[in-house]
DNA sequence: TTCTCATTTTGAATCGATTCAATTTCACAG
DNA sequence: CTGTGAAATTGAATCGATTCAAAATGAGAA
């Protein structure tokens, strides 16, 4: 009779504990550690919380003794939009994902193109810490995540700090083995197409402005290109470079520029898959074939230039790897000590092949 | 003196309260309603804050009052990296993600293959509701969603279910218009690469299994085939029908059998624009040319479509719309009174053609 | 000087669970 | 019948904030 009236608002563990008739901390325990109470109880507590429509334990009243939400956060300064269109946030996702499934850890997504939301965004995460995507604003992402005060790792970091936990592939190391790929393969007549390297700017680029250029992920590709280039007798001042934003248009005005010398060049270094990929589809309506006109090579290793025709030949990171890694990392707060440094490797498909004599 | 041992352990709002000299209430005030307090005690107390190292108020304990995360979790009964694997789940999340984007909720991911996990995963997701996915599984998802009490949506559902609030696209009318379009350019040997129909299983279908099929979606794109070839004179009985599972062992399979028959089909109705790229990377490998030989239309329009030669012609689902509509319903916990239903476009791309004389 | 009214600040209650030391229950050995 | 130890249960403290009625403060009017 007196019970009717509980139905109003809703069913908090204590109502589910007093309409049963036991303590507060048995019902607790009949949710959260079953073993521990004796079945006759627990069956009769698991009844009475269905017929009052009791949703189980709230997380958030749970959540605020255990302290652990059970996910990890992944973030980047761009459009939410931006894990589900890049290839390369793609790749990496899939692989940080997979790890996440196989730990049973949840994943959220964390992002903002505008400072301000990021910072809320950031601010607001319900999540134990953070993988950030760094290839674009990197510092603010890491000022923004540190006064968090969770574990985090940085991705792709173009920065030298020491006192930030990251993970970056070898990029100089792996470009240098792709353009020894195209030299040996004859290749004499070299272009770069380049992904950021300043800020707000597109075209091309002197080797004294890659040199000192702020992105430190594209310089170092660069200088992985001229080094490895000048073990062939081929000079970076005539090694073309053009910066793109690594979007359609830009790669585009690079190709119509570098295409419209006098000496085209019969192989390209394209700083990412995504580059690549524009350019082959450039080339192809151009009426270039690739590779026997031009040799293409990406870099980052993304599935979609295995799907297409010709493969993609590129330089492959370690995707799962670094996945791993990086859950970890955050997952056990124990960052890596300062920044740790994984290999790249060459991945031959059907986009390079020996110059036309 | 005394506060240097503050130092130890978090530190909490209490403690910057008491640090500063003020209550707790006020000190609470400067973090969530900065304006009601004097812009005097606020310095001091933000500044306070800062010399302690506070991280700012814990989510956990602002959560347990306010009851809201701010965010909604999109579920499916998949390994979470199919988010980013699969191209219609992608497409749909890249704009449920844009959605969110401008109205700064967060996303979080919620899936497992396993039912188990599953459960388990969405029963401690901190989201303030769910968009299901409902592709395969879908009950389940529907079901293990209900009893966490939290407004969703179900997409895709293949359920017929009124009580389940769900968003689908018109799938037999979507089907008919495929299916004329490709009966107006002038084609009548017609072959249909399904998706799934029933549980575990892989190989042609006959029109009265097809028609029975427990996954209503696949069955009203069958009926909306049939349906559209009748008007042209086609009875259901001659078009084969080969159900996959959406991958690429098994469409190929479907297609191997198609092309080996004595009549082998000018036109192939793809229930998937996976399906129809898959399908369109067979034929050409086979030396068939698309459209010449064979022409193919997919459903989805997903963004691939348009990216590859030649584009594929395809039943365009208005993901931005459909986005918009799951993230709203579930936010406003104004969930749709029932089924509701949105029309999909046909895209005419380079895939389809009127068939060789 | 006193009274009013608006602005700030306070302090205690509250959100919904978990946890653990203390207590009760129970079966069985002595 | 008592004593013992294991198993089950209780009840109160706790997590970290927000909220709001009530109290304090201050400025201006009478």
């Amino acid at each position: 009779m007196r019970e009717i009236e509980l139905a109003k608002g809703t069913i908090r563990l204590a109502d589910v504990a007093k309409a049963a008739g036991v303590s507060q901390g048995t019902a607790s325990n009949v949710f959260s550690r079953p073993d521990v109470v004796r079945e006759e109880v627990r069956e009769h507590v698991l009844e009475t919380a269905k017929r009052l429509g009791y949703a189980g334990p709230s997380l958030t009243g749970r959540l605020l003794r255990a302290g652990k939400v059970n996910a990890i956060g992944v973030a980047a300064v761009e459009p939410l939009a931006y894990f589900f269109d890049d290839p390369w946030a793609r790749a990496l996702l899939a692989s940080v994902a997979q790890i996440c499934d196989t730990n049973g850890t949840g994943l959220a997504l964390v992002s903002a193109k505008d400072r301000h939301k990021l910072d809320w965004n950031i601010k607001s995460a319900l999540v134990d810490g953070f993988i950030l995507l760094c290839v674009e604003g990197g510092e603010k992402l890491v000022q923004l995540t540190r006064e968090r005060q969770l574990p985090f790792v940085a991705l792709a970091l173009n920065d030298d700090d020491p006192s930030i936990a990251s993970i970056s592939v070898d990029n100089m190391g792996g470009a240098a083995v792709a353009a020894r790929h195209l030299a040996e393969l004859g290749h004499r007549r070299f272009a770069v197409l380049a992904t950021e390297l300043s800020d707000d700017h597109v075209g091309p680029v002197s080797v004294a402005e890659a040199t000192r250029a702020i992105y430190s992920t594209s310089r170092d590709r660069a200088l992985g290109y001229w080094q490895a280039l000048e073990g062939f007798g081929i000079p970076r001042e005539l090694v073309p470079i053009y910066e793109t934003i690594n979007d359609k248009p830009s790669v585009e005005a690079g190709l119509e520029m570098l295409f419209s010398a006098s000496e085209p060049p019969t192989a390209i270094l394209a700083m990412s898959d995504n580059i690549a990929l524009l350019a082959i589809n450039w080339l192809r309506a151009r009426g270039l074939s690739v590779p026997r006109d031009v040799s293409v090579i990406g870099f980052d290793g993304v599935p979609e230039g295995g799907m297409v025709e010709p493969g993609l030949t590129t330089m492959a990171q370690p995707f799962a790897e670094i996945a791993r890694r990086a859950v970890k990392a955050v997952l056990d707060d124990v960052v890596p000590a300062k920044r740790e440094m994984i290999d790249v490797t060459l991945v031959v498909r059907g986009s390079t092949a020996p110059p036309k004599r």
